[in-house]
DNA sequence: AAAATATCCAACCGCGGTCTT
DNA sequence: GAAGACCGCGGTTGGATATTT
């Protein structure tokens, strides 16, 4: 089937809205509501192609949507439902009232990832290139390359990842790969980030063959997502 | 102080699913 | 059942601003 584009027609206005165009498009949909976003902008009188009509209320205009820093709950809740869900960020926007799909997603690429980033060193971002590359392109770009951790002292038994799918991991692999081992040691350097002693049901737990699933649900279950050092 | 680089986030793009004709 | 239209979603971009060199 062939889609034609969204804005086919020339003239249409793209780019930032004004509070103008805020304007009008809010008195509009309080009135009228939005039957038919297609012919919404005709009717309103705004120069903009329906869909950026509806992104600019889905996202940023209706009245029950909540503005400001998303709160420990609200960041656990997060990374919780990701492990769960992975990239259905709608999905996990239901969860949490008044937060758009959108604004989740821009705080998982900018902040909640590199947070768990940090906790697995292996995944962490590459340098950044020193010329006009976007952080965006520049971790996934990795999370394409990185294809597999070491999560044991086997020098054969590896995790395959794939950051970008809906499962952090995939499936489990053979292939001997070359970052660095998280062993005992690593996790018991993790697991004191608060400066408590790891316990010794947790060591014991934690002998190479565990998951980042396993791990991340760990730390969810310990709280320690809140008390990991600012990035 | 200026230039370069990093970060944030609103907005756009394209695809797939669903509905309508 | 096929074709087209519309909507919603996830990925990506680019401008504004902040920070670093």
């Amino acid at each position: 089937m062939v889609r034609a584009p969204c804005c086919e027609k020339m003239g249409l206005k793209k780019g930032p809205w004004t509070a103008e165009e805020d304007q009008i498009l809010v008195s509009y949909i309080n009135n009228f509501g939005h039957g038919n976003w297609r012919a919404l902008p005709k009717l309103a009188g705004l120069l903009r192609c329906g869909k950026s009509c509806r992104l600019r209320w889905t996202n940023y205009l209706r009245p029950d949507i909540k503005r400001g820093n998303f709160s420990k709950e609200e960041e656990d809740t997060i990374i919780s439902l990701h492990q769960s869900l992975g990239n259905r960020w709608s999905a996990i926007a239901a969860q949490l009232p008044g937060r758009t799909d959108n604004e989740i997603k821009n705080v998982w690429h900018t902040y909640l990832k590199k947070k768990i980033d940090n906790i697995v060193p292996g995944l962490k971002p590459k340098p950044k290139p020193k010329k006009n590359t976007k952080n965006v392109k520049c971790l996934e770009t990795n999370a394409a390359e990185i294809s597999a951790v070491n999560l044991s002292e086997s020098p054969s038994r590896s995790c395959s990842t794939d950051l970008s799918s809906s499962s952090m991991i995939t499936e489990w692999t053979d292939t001997a790969i070359e970052f660095p081992v998280i062993d005992e040691s690593f996790w018991s350097e993790v697991m004191s980030v608060n400066g408590d002693e790891p316990s010794p049901e947790l060591l014991s737990r934690s002998n190479g063959d565990e998951s980042m699933d396993f791990w991340l649900r760990v730390f969810m279950e310990a709280g320690e997502f809140g008390e990991l050092p600012e990035i």
